[in-house]
DNA sequence: CTAACTGCAAAGTTTTTGCAATTGC
DNA sequence: GCAATTGCAAAAACTTTGCAGTTAG
């Protein structure tokens, strides 16, 4: 059986996305990638944006999130890292690679499953937030 | 300034949904969840089971989770405890507390954020699926 | 060439909301 | 009582899909 996926043109709308996504560590929403795409191609349509989205997921070029109570967002950073999400205003910010060990033989024995990955996500208050606290 | 939200009623659709999501570990979808509860009251509505979980989160009684690329999925159980997905068939289980020093002070100062809670997800395979790699 | 990709618009899903009637405290 | 909650239905928000025309390899 042939498990090579890959099969996939290029289109300048796909490489705009991708460039797009790498471009930024704000982990964008499919409407935010949109918008910005239109700057540069104004006809692009959302929908290509969510096929083109659907299509570099597969080929694993990048990562969807859907990390918190909203949409899904997308991360073009396939190097290992986490994610911290601020709860005050929703933004969600890479954190560098730290070395955390984590025994995933202990989960595979507590759940029977055959553990794979892992993915740790912090929540706190960024820097601007923080400093907010009292306005408004 | 009064910082104690809790200001809310008890209802019988509010009791059940929550019983309903105390009952299970599977992490329901709003939609499994109504359609249990019309099992005890026929005329409860989608929109009353959507409010009840919003207004259960916001008392800190339930805790949204969304973990991958559907819907929304609640957890009833606030013991301290990670969750583990199956790639093959999307269920989510529990993974009984097991201690994971993570060291929170590194990631507030690689990212300048007050870091409150984390949360980590497992990936893999469940028993189940794991035995069925050849049918089908 | 032709399979994959595009823009557009319509449809699908999940979630939220407005309203009049009901209910808990 | 009166504010919070409910059922219902309509609307909103996010995502997918059908189609006819265009494009990359």
């Amino acid at each position: 059986m042939d498990l090579s996926v890959k099969k996939s043109k290029n289109s300048k709308q796909k490489n705009l996305i991708l460039k797009i996504l790498r471009s930024t560590h704000s982990h964008p929403t499919a409407q935010w990638i949109f918008e910005n795409a239109r700057k540069e191609l104004p006809n692009i349509s959302l929908g290509t944006v969510y096929r083109n989205l659907s299509n570099l997921k597969k080929e694993g070029k990048i990562r969807e999130l859907i990390m918190g109570a909203d949409f899904s967002r997308f991360d073009g950073d396939l190097r290992n890292h986490d994610h911290i999400q601020c709860t005050a205003c929703g933004k969600v910010d890479d954190v560098p690679f730290i070395f955390f060990p984590i025994p995933m033989e202990q989960v595979a024995q507590a759940t029977g499953y055959q553990v794979f990955r892992r993915r740790l996500k912090f929540f706190g208050t960024c820097p601007e937030c923080d400093n907010q606290t009292t306005k408004i």
